[in-house]
DNA sequence: GACTGGCACTCGTAAGACGAGAGTGCCAGA
DNA sequence: TCTGGCACTCTCGTCTTACGAGTGCCAGTC
């Protein structure tokens, strides 16, 4: 991958991103002063195509980055973008006067949401350290048994189920399946395991497994940090074109706060800012959407997530320092006082 | 007014908002088998529309209400609709299993969502009778001072403002305003008097009131009374038509919470479901929809709010129905345990 | 006096035609 | 390897036209 088709990958990302609209071999040399003939741009973004990183949305347009074209410019191809002296006034000045968690939480997202122009998503903060030391099961009668939830801290909590007469010894196996999946997780992290967890099992084993799962995801609601809290809504209406299909399932998406929590971890496990670029995302309706997600310390130990949805045709380099640089902020914030 | 004239606009009220489009006289006597012939009905909507109780989009369609036929049509027409065998199952089922008060919130606003189709608002109980006992100043210098709020439980909360220079005078002038304005109030209803507080004000006051009242604000925040929840949102999109000018308007008016609080409020300060249709509401962004709020009991001796909000075109009598219902409902729940 | 059938009229919408413009791919030549 | 030139394609906006739904009005009937 030659030097000069990188810088075209790049100037056709930031022009899209910036203008909305696809761009042309001739702008693009005109702009970006490429010192080279628009003949000369054509042939190389060609071959960008061939290869994947742009596509045309119909013959006789300009060309379009693919998500495979936002992946490399977010890797390879983006500078830091400095956030602007009001921004950094915004985030140092924001937590001023927060009354307790729940503010600050709120504050947070509101701030995330203003500075990106992108719905912003904060998970609770995790409080408690406890983690999960095992899934019990207590049979009741044929049709109703407990399912209690063991807490490291010595914490219990149970809830009755109906069981419509499924056999002891399956009660048990999947009691075994979920410590093994649950066993030492904090709350927010197995109510993520749990999102995903029928879809490891045979279709067969799925109706009971729907009753108990849903008793735990209802104990673990109980722990704030399984909780996130959605912000800027409004902004999706930038992306305008049209609604139907784009903003609708984004919209529905937005409600699913379990599913977003899931997105949120998966993204934001490794240390610094994480993005994943459109079809990157494990959930379909967000496959029209980036994701840009940030772990924040939420006290001396333990970690939450926050992060912003937006456009697939976003501003990365400003939206990722954003959202790092809030990260920051809030994680200070809370582990210092 | 005419007996028939009233059947033809309540035809045409349900026609309307079950087909979604104009209607005209001919389809109107087809369906709602009047014994006249669409000229006699195409007479009487002359009236009706002189009258102004419904419209032409343009010359050659079918005729729509306006707000003031809705408003005849919910006041005079409108059937009760007995709620379904399973809504009425859902409602009964939905609170089995409740954690907490939060999470009885999250499941009303999913219930109230689910059931009619639209963007449900609930306003969390006001569990403490503290009402205000008084709003005090103190001028620490020229710059600064102190805003303090006092309940009636002996609770005291302040906040420190700039005052950037105001004289003591003016700043006592305020505190007797704010006085007079708030004592006695619970925190929710204080919320929304401040919500409009500005406003009474001669434009030469609100510098200094914007402080203060930014500072009351953010204690009163405090109070899990002054906070709504909203759910549905993805409902908003079944608007379809204009979605520029009819959903971002109403998407940006949900995130004012404040705002939703004040119009909560206002909507069901008598007892029963109340409605407020278009250019009703007070709030110019909703103004293209329509509201129907009930208070419910939070607890023996104190009630909050709750509703709906939705396009001017909706199923009335159902969703009163409904909102009623859950309203009932949930007030019970709380009381009772 | 109230209702009805008939008729001319209006106006929004869908469908087609058409030109302009943007952008491309390709090729021959530097 | 790059460039200028050129023919080609496809979208988009505009214009025209035909259609149909719905109306208002009027003369006639019960």
């Amino acid at each position: 991958m030659d030097d000069r088709k990188l810088s075209i990958l790049r100037a056709i990302v930031t022009d899209y991103v910036s203008m909305r609209e696809p761009v042309g071999s001739k702008v693009l040399v005109e702009r970006h002063k490429l010192d080279v003939s628009p003949a000369t741009v054509r042939n190389d973004m060609a071959v960008l195509e061939e290869e994947g990183y742009i596509t045309q949305p119909h013959t006789s347009a300009g060309r379009i980055p693919t998500d495979k074209g936002y992946r490399l410019f977010v890797d390879r191809l983006g500078t830091v973008k400095p956030l602007s002296p009001a921004e950094r006034r915004a985030i140092q000045t924001f937590m001023t006067g927060a009354l307790d968690v729940d503010d600050v939480i709120r504050r947070t997202v509101r701030l995330l949401a203003q500075i990106t122009r992108q719905v912003a998503i904060v998970q609770y903060p995790t409080m408690s350290t406890a983690t999960i030391r095992g899934v019990e099961t207590v049979v009741l009668n044929a049709d109703r048994a407990l399912v209690i939830l063991v807490y490291s801290s010595g914490r219990v909590e149970q809830r009755p189920i109906e069981v419509g007469g499924a056999s002891e010894l399956d009660i048990a196996d999947l009691r075994g399946r979920l410590n093994a999946a649950l066993l030492g997780l904090g709350a927010a992290k197995a109510m993520e395991v749990l999102a995903g967890f029928l879809e490891t099992l045979r279709p067969a084993d799925r109706v009971l497994a729907t009753v108990v799962v849903s008793a735990l995801v209802e104990i673990l609601g109980g722990d704030p940090s399984t909780r996130v809290v959605v912000g800027g809504v409004p902004n999706l209406t930038r992306f305008s074109d049209q609604f139907e299909t784009t903003v609708k399932p984004v919209l529905e998406a937005l409600e699913e706060h379990v599913v977003l929590l899931r997105l949120l971890g998966e993204a934001s496990s490794s240390g610094d800012v994480t993005v994943r670029i459109g079809k990157e995302n494990s959930y379909e309706p967000l496959q029209s959407t980036s994701l840009v997600a940030s772990a924040y310390a939420s006290d001396a130990a333990s970690w939450a997530n926050l992060g912003v949805v937006g456009p697939t045709r976003m501003d990365y380099p400003s939206t990722m320092a954003t959202v790092r640089a809030v990260a920051r902020y809030v994680g200070r914030f809370l582990t210092e006082g």
